[in-house]
Order: structure tokens, then sequence, then C-alpha cells
DNA sequence: GAAAAATAGATTACACGACATATATGTCGT
DNA sequence: ACGACATATATGTCGTGTAATCTATTTTTC
């Protein structure tokens, strides 16, 4: 199998298998882990409007989370609030609920972190983070994140 | 953002993006990253049980590939058949319109790889590729890749 | 050789995730 | 003020992705 394949279904693996680990331990908050980004996402930054949660989410291209956000709505996570001034924003905040929850995801988040760093013991992280950084440069997942990192 | 955290992000965002990029590619053929995945490793091993098969599938947690297997079988693209023997085992098989789209697929995923190759200039591949393998060994997605690496 | 356990596969329920399309609202040129 | 266009969000459809449950068939155990 030649290096490039290798590579690809590498990446394939390591993210269904992260998101699996993650998504069991946020089994008991009752919430998965795209719910859980946003939520982290909401904490800090106050409010976001629906188009720019979206700019910011890796877990879903860009259209309009609308969906994803509703779920957080009706367990009662979130509020949405249609702007005065602009009455095609929707603004997103988290209620008290959603901000106990995304402070108990922070911890979860740490463990997992945690692991990361346990195996990438011996290797070298920047080497790593430096290729896959150029790889989503241009592309809109590799965008958004770069919005999230010069803020956070 | 510490760095465990943006490589998770980034692979995230990779894996999206690759998936997306393959997608577009395959969308002439009509047919999705997953599906493209089986078509090709049936055309690597001749026949398959619906559990082999869901052993050395990335895309899916091995459970059962029933339905996207259903799909190709739709597509006129894979035969399913009874074993004789034993009929809880279900062989599937090539269609020759299956044989023809897998022929198809290698040649669409080897452009993929030629830009993972480009985006792959100045890194180092085998840490990057080393410290996935590690990450990944004992969870059921890297026995995977594990299986498809030793007989391919 | 029959009951119990294990196994293979299918089915189901729920939540994404991608894409296309629809709808509502704002902006701008005239 | 009107129409063309742009923007923000919502919705419909399809195909996963995960886990739980169901059924059929073998294998084990007595």
């Amino acid at each position: 199998m030649r290096s490039a394949e290798e590579l690809r279904y590498l990446i394939l693996a390591a993210q269904r298998e992260g998101n699996r680990l993650l998504g069991q331990a946020l089994r008991p908050l009752g919430i998965t882990p795209s719910q859980a980004e946003v939520l982290r996402i909401l904490q800090d930054r106050r409010s976001l409007t629906l188009n720019g949660l979206g700019d910011l989410l890796i877990c879903e291209s860009g259209n309009s989370p609308s969906r994803l956000v509703d779920r957080l709505a009706s367990a009662g996570l979130v509020d949405r609030q249609v702007s005065a001034h602009d009455r095609r924003h929707v603004e997103v905040t988290l209620t008290a609920e959603g901000l106990r929850l995304a402070g108990q995801i922070a911890a979860i988040e740490e463990g997992l972190y945690e692991f990361i760093d346990a195996a990438s013991e011996g290797h070298d992280l920047e080497q790593i983070t430096g290729f896959l950084r150029a790889f989503v440069a241009d592309l809109p997942a590799g965008q958004a994140l770069a919005r999230r990192s010069t803020t956070e």
C-alpha cells in the first residue's frame, strides 16, 4: 500500500476512533461530539449568529447549522433570538444549563488531549500539525480552524 | 489552543475535506466514498462475507455493512449469495459492472494520492504515519487497516 | 440428541453531514 | 418605491455512523 493511501486511511481511522471515544465519554452528558463543539464555541464567544457559528465549526460544512442548534435548543442548552436590527439573523447564546455543560465538556476534552499527548510521545507533533495545516489551509474546514485559533 | 486540541481538529478537518474532495470526484460514477471502498476491497479479494468485509472497512465500524452492501446490490454492482454450507453467511462478489467501476475508482484515487503527495512535500510522512499508526493500533479501525495492509 | 450459548447477519432508531432548494429579509441602483 | 440581487436561515432527501435489538443458525454442553 503506497504511503499516501495509508495516510488517507489512517486519517479516516484516527478521526473515526477519536470521535467514537469522545462520543462515549460525552454520553453521560446526553450530548454528541458535534453538539459539544457548538457549546464550547459559545462558551468562548458569548453570542453568535447561526452563520457566524457555522464559520467556526469544523464538524459541519458551512451551510448553516440550524438543525444542530435545533436539538440544542430543544434540550434547553441554547437560546435563539431573532436579531432586532436584521431579522434574517438568529443570535444563539448558552443558557445557564448550557454553560454548566460546557464546563463539563471541557473537562472531558482534557482527558482526550491527555490521551493524545501520551500517544504522541516520541513523535514530532509539530511535523504532524504542520503537514495537516498545510493540507487543509485552502479548504473550508481549514479556514474555520484558522478562525478558531486566532481569537480563541 | 493547545497542540493536542489543534491536532484533534486538524484530523477532523483533513478527514472531512478529503472525503468531500473524493466524493466530488466520485460523483460522476454515482457512488460515494464508502461505496467505493467496498468495491476496491472486493476487487482485491474476489469474495467476502458481510462480516469479513466489515473487518476490512475503515469507513464503517465492523457491526455489519449490510445497508452499504444493500445499495451496491440495488445498483447492480455486487451480487449477494447465501452460502450453501452455512446459510448465515452471505458471500458478496463484484458484478462485471462493479469490476469496471472499481477500475475507474482506482484511477480517481490515484488523483487524490497525488494531491496528498504534493501536500506532503517538505514534510516527513513517516513521522506522520508512524504517529497515527500508534494512535489507532489498539482500536478497531486501526486493526481493520492492519488487516488491509498485510494482505493487500 | 436436546437445551443453552455463541455467532452471523439483519433490522431499527437516532443523529449527523452533504447537497440542493426554498423562503424571508435586507441592500442597492435607478 | 420598485425590482434585481445578495444574504441568512430553514427544509427535504439521501447516505452514512453508532449502538441496540432481533432472528436464524450453528456449536457447545450436558
